[in-house]
DNA sequence: TCTGGGGTCCTAGGACCC
DNA sequence: TCTGGGGTCCTAGGACCC
């Protein structure tokens, strides 16, 4: 397949995908020359998880998503770095202008890998693998880190290249070598198969990638779905044709503006809690977390979900929808906990809690029908008082009285 | 002292409407 | 005395990704 812009030659691979060799972990020491090849772990506190871990680390088996506690047991000797998140998308943000200077055409999946589009700077810039390597080049003088780039005709073929290409390095994937490099993969590889589905795949006798290409995409439907099905199919075939979209990050399919997302926090508590007093405060904090940035992005919704998770890991989620869409911490909160108490739950122990609000939209889009000098005015001139305050004093100059003390 | 936090999308069932 | 069909909205849960 080659790609056509007017008065320019087609480009076999236009597609890079940029990946970060090990982010977290690469930013945090590279200012520490002396953690260079000892095992280093990013995250990892108390009843957390790994971050982000260096190569060296993933000598002894650990990965990010790993429970902290597993770590430190497969590597007792790594040095743990609290994570720096302000650091992380200072470095993210000169990341992203970096590939801004080559094309318009970005698509960030996430802090720390970008699809770029690079059909049209094939003139200025030189072929693909050869704007690859200046792109590498242009990071690791500027930001001191590695990354590594696949390149390819198609933006799955690309992703999948890059992981290859790790740590460090460049792989290009011309169309005419699609299938044999595919073919061979495990399914797992393929974007969108984690471990259940997986291991529904195994159980049909599919391994490798080139099995699912070979199977009848009607099978593939009536074990997986039919978006699933379907979809895999297509990766597996390298016919997948989602382009870059420098608007959103969709998983599936060509996004393209749909302004249906969601907002939430949620957060694990130090220990089980089985106090309703201690629950609700906790609503507040997330709730007030989460309208608060919905304000800053002029957003609000409809739904309001909370998550609850139990002592032993069970999670559910349950949501309500408003009549009207806010923002309005007050109004958020007061569903949230009528969602709560809905539960029923009797001093259950509680490991975590969260509150999400879906359905967003731009706030102009909602129509107020509420009548002036209503409560909800009122409640919503105090979110703006704090929310000015909060910019001039900082977090913690004003909060509800009940997360005093 | 196992198992974070931020999201997205898909599915399936029920309600409701035409 | 046998059961239509969509389509949309809402809810809950599941799977997945980084």
């Amino acid at each position: 397949m080659t790609a056509r812009v007017q008065g320019q030659e087609p480009v076999a691979t236009p597609i890079l995908h940029v990946d970060m060799d090990a982010f977290y972990a690469s930013v945090a020491t590279r200012d520490r020359p002396d953690l260079a090849d000892v095992p280093v772990i990013v995250g990892g506190g108390h009843r957390g998880v790994v971050l982000s871990a260096n190569y060296p680390a993933r000598v002894y088996g650990v990965r990010s998503g790993m429970p902290s506690t597993r770590a430190r047991r497969l590597c007792p000797d790594a040095v743990v770095i609290a994570p720096d998140h302000d650091e992380f998308s200072v470095v993210s943000s000169a990341v992203m202008e970096v590939f801004r200077r080559v094309t318009p055409l970005v698509e960030a999946l996430s802090m720390d890998e970008a699809f770029l589009d690079v059909r049209g700077a094939v003139r200025r810039l030189g072929p693909p693998a050869v704007i690859a390597e200046q792109v590498r080049a242009v990071i690791h003088d500027e930001q001191r880190i590695t990354c590594s780039v696949g390149v390819a005709a198609t933006v799955s073929v690309a992703k999948l290249a890059s992981k290859r290409a790790k740590p460090d390095g460049v792989v290009v994937v011309p169309p005419e070598r699609v299938t044999t490099f595919l073919h061979p993969l495990d399914v797992g590889e393929l974007y969108g198969v984690g471990e259940k589905t997986r291991a529904s795949l195994h159980r049909l006798g599919l391994v490798t990638v080139g099995d699912v290409a070979h199977t009848p995409v009607g099978t593939l439907r009536r074990a997986l779905g039919d978006a699933l099905g379907t979809h895999l199919h297509e990766l597996a075939w390298g016919t997948d044709r989602r382009e870059v979209s420098p608007g959103r990050s969709g998983v599936f399919g060509n996004g393209g503006g749909d302004p249906e997302r969601s907002m939430g926090a949620q957060e694990t508590f130090s220990r089980d809690v089985d106090d309703r007093e201690v629950v609700l405060r906790e609503l507040l904090r997330l709730t007030s977390r989460v309208t608060t940035r919905m304000r800053v992005a002029g957003v609000a919704g409809r739904t309001v979900a909370i998550t609850v998770r139990f002592a032993d890991f069970t999670t559910i989620t349950r949501s309500r929808t408003l009549s009207e869409a806010t923002d309005v911490t007050q109004e958020v909160y007061r569903a949230a906990v009528g969602i709560y108490d809905a539960l029923g739950l009797q001093r259950a122990r509680l490991r975590l809690v969260g509150v999400r609000v879906e359905n967003l939209l731009p706030r102009e889009q909602v129509h107020h029908q509420h009548l002036l000098g209503e409560r909800e005015h009122g409640w919503s001139e105090a979110d703006r008082a704090m929310d000015r305050a909060t910019r001039r004093f900082g977090d913690a100059a004003v909060r509800p009285a009940s997360l005093l003390g």
